[in-house]
DNA sequence: AAAACATATGAATATGTGTTTATATGTTGG
DNA sequence: CCAACATATAAACACATATTCATATGTTTT
């Protein structure tokens, strides 16, 4: 339903590709892709995160309000803790291709 | 064929985080996502690129370097000039889920 | 209200990196 | 072989940004 069928990507304005590089360079981080991974599947409070990453509160909660503001994650407040997830299902299917992508055995090694 | 079920993203080595991440960061820059734009269908020769993107020629040599060192881009040359294009179809997929994500209507603004 | 817990914010810094300028390497044609 | 064209490479610089440390804001419990 809606536009999901699958048509030529448009990419016309440069806002266009300024808003795709920066979903990607948001992305393009380790510990931000990790945080993303976390919280992927279900919400996951930051300590939480913090923990299972081995990263410091701070740097956890400094990426989640990058990523909050890319619309890449969603909060949610229960108590005293505030829970992330990630927002929409395109954020799993973007990390499914690219995980196809670097586990492709490198095909011919198309150099010239 | 092959291994195309949808499977549960397992990325479990800190490499394969940092490959990812390293993809995710490749396509986080607005001249080099421009760029693979340019090649994404058809081969495009490295002096038509810089002109139709108005960037530099040795710019856009740098930026398909690390592209292809990443295998996002393949090269083929064709008398004095020499052609890119997109390696495999899992970036093109990576390029339309992104572009889904970004044209979503920010849904619930989801905040807490 | 105070203490304890959870998260967010600000400043400072060190590191990474995109871009430019200049030059080198490689290829074709006369 | 020399000139012209096409692409690649190296160094230098300006700028962005990931991380840390310290502190503030917000929430629950006693």
């Amino acid at each position: 339903m809606k536009g999901s069928k699958r048509q030529a990507i448009r990419v016309n304005s440069d806002g266009d590709i300024a808003q795709l590089a920066d979903m990607f360079r948001l992305m393009g981080d380790p510990s931000r892709l990790r945080i993303i991974l976390s919280c992927l599947h279900e919400p996951i409070s930051v300590t939480e995160i913090a923990e299972q990453l081995e990263l410091s509160q701070s740097l956890v909660s400094h990426h989640l309000r990058l990523l909050r503001a890319a619309r890449v994650v969603a909060s949610e407040r229960r108590g005293k803790q505030i829970f992330y997830v990630a927002a929409d299902e395109h954020i799993q299917c973007v990390i499914e291709d690219m995980v196809a992508h670097v586990s492709e055995p490198s095909q011919f090694e198309g150099d010239a």
